[in-house]
DNA sequence: GGTTGAGCTGGAGTGTACTCCAGCACGTAA
DNA sequence: TTACGTGCTGGAGTACACTCCAGCTCAACC
């Protein structure tokens, strides 16, 4: 089982229960035999802790969306304020890889030009 | 001089030091005290591998540009193609950002919903 | 000429986020 | 019934990118 949410999320098996360990993922059930037997909306929830992770939200503020999560409707109003100030740094971010992307075409269009030159000499 | 050029870069004396021991930055001229005195140059240098890193590019790849950049114009093309590959890298980047901004846009709204709806309770 | 402040070197230490491993248990197939 | 395959736990190890420190030198000011 375990395995099977490995390949479909993209995270390994060792992955799965690290983040388990340190309260980003909840503790499955376990069938007879003690192997976790996961939810279906585990594959969801690991998503959107990918995307966070990728737009840069560190593990530490993760781990602490994930607590409130667990908690309940009671914290919506907290976990909403964490969403928004990611949503801040993420349109930062956003600006600068704009920046930097405009950037690296100016820089290739030079280097392109210096190409150029160098074979026409 | 090198507090000076950690004050206007924003990096401190440590990874100033530590980035000219792995390569990023040339070894600046010495004065006679054998203290470091930095080109005009190095600060837009900084300011553009300062900008990689913001964007995603990893270490060793930047060590690579930074020697290419010191071997001179012979490394264009190789350069060049460096740039095209990060570009690519930020346009996913760029996207993601994207997607998880109105993500987050849509989980704020629901959550406002929902926040209204047990206030109203 | 002694103290202060800035900088020097080489090397050890830190934080983050995994990643790997030994040694064991369980269930199925030959 | 033994050999796989898969999973289990606790803990050690790794990769990356810095960050800190001891012990020293040097120049300038009081």
């Amino acid at each position: 089982m375990i395995s099977e949410v490995a390949a479909r999320s993209g995270l390994t098996i060792d992955t799965l229960r690290f983040y388990e360990k340190i309260g980003l993922i909840a503790s499955p059930a376990r069938n007879d035999a003690g192997r976790r037997v996961y939810g279906d909306d585990v594959l969801g929830w690991i998503g959107f802790l990918e995307q966070l992770n990728a737009t840069g939200m560190k593990q530490a503020d993760r781990i602490r969306y994930a607590a409130l999560r667990q908690q309940g409707t009671a914290t919506l109003t907290e976990r909403r304020e964490m969403l928004e100030a990611h949503r801040v740094v993420i349109a930062e971010k956003l600006a600068l890889m704009k920046d930097t992307m405009a950037l690296m075409d100016r820089k290739v269009a030079a280097y392109r030009d210096m190409e150029a030159k160098a074979k026409g000499n």
